[in-house]
DNA sequence: TGTTTTCCTACAAGTTAAATAGGTTATTGT
DNA sequence: ACAATAACCTATTTAACTTGTAGGAAAACA
């Protein structure tokens, strides 16, 4: 309430808190990223409950929640009900790439909306300029993220392992 | 309003239109590369009505004299008043780089908020295993965007020359 | 003096991210 | 049997932002 009055007075004069959004990967993706090195750094095969997971990486269960079923239901872990349930990666990490996980849970990882389906396509595109230039970053963001595994990303954080 | 109930319907049975937007270019970036294409491709000097410029390039005025604002601002594009006034580029063609003109039209192009500025850092920055893979991913974007100029863009799309 | 064009400020609607909330179902230990 | 645990399901909320629209003032030229 007070913030919202605070927000508009700085609206007024133009001065926006400027987090900016663009071209940022989202919550929903970097916490589903944790959420996976989190389970490939568990034993092989153990149940790891999702509480534990949302303590080790202080992120709210209730969102946690959220973002696995999408996991679970694209078969990336397996789930257990119950007391001594939780979930477990259904492949060794070195089957995971970053760009697998993200593009679940973020949707597309393009950076304009024509190089998404086939169907985004606008009516400029013979046209358009530009439109290389996307697609030259679209292919080096794609370089990076099919690249990287999760084994990869466990042996690199080696030096900082906790627990 | 017909949109409106629509989508609150949809939104009852959690069907979104799901446009993703993560990791997406703004129009605003977007719109502020095609326009200084645009003036790219005009005789050096000549000054150029922005209102041509809208209509070639299919964009609304309005939202085009924002965003040129920016850019005006930053001493990218010379403005002149009046009748035949109007814009030109302040360089030549090869100065500009795609990256240059979406930073600051879009404000960062870091993939993640801790890879900005100093401030943004979080507390878990020492054990985070995924930073690794932000680094990696803006090294990719800033790779493409820094080596691209409007010159490259210009040639690049020769074929396509319009007028 | 009228027209053209930049320049300035305000505002609004739709959409989304980022959770919060509360409950139900399945499984296991006691 | 039953209590505890943990996954699973569905709905709701709120601040914030994108993507414009709108209206006019100031400057320059014909």
């Amino acid at each position: 309430m007070t913030y919202t009055i605070v927000y508009d007075i700085l609206k007024t004069y133009n001065i926006y808190m400027n987090r900016v959004v663009n071209l940022k990967i989202s919550t929903k993706g970097r916490y589903a990223l944790r959420l996976m090195v989190d389970l490939a750094q568990r034993k092989p095969g153990e149940n790891v409950a999702l509480k534990e997971v949302a303590a080790r990486q202080e992120i709210s269960l209730k969102y946690l929640e959220q973002i696995i079923t999408v996991l679970t239901k694209a078969g990336y872990v397996l789930s257990t009900r119950g007391s001594n349930g939780g979930y477990r990666l259904a492949h060794e990490p070195d089957y995971y790439t970053v760009g697998m996980i993200l593009r679940l849970t973020e949707g597309s990882l393009a950076p304009v909306a024509c190089l998404e389906g086939d169907e985004n396509t606008c009516d400029r595109r013979e046209q358009c300029a530009t439109l290389f230039v996307w697609e030259k970053l679209q292919k080096a963001i794609d370089d990076v993220v099919d690249n990287i595994t999760l084994a990869d990303i466990i042996a690199n954080s080696a030096d900082n392992y906790v627990i």
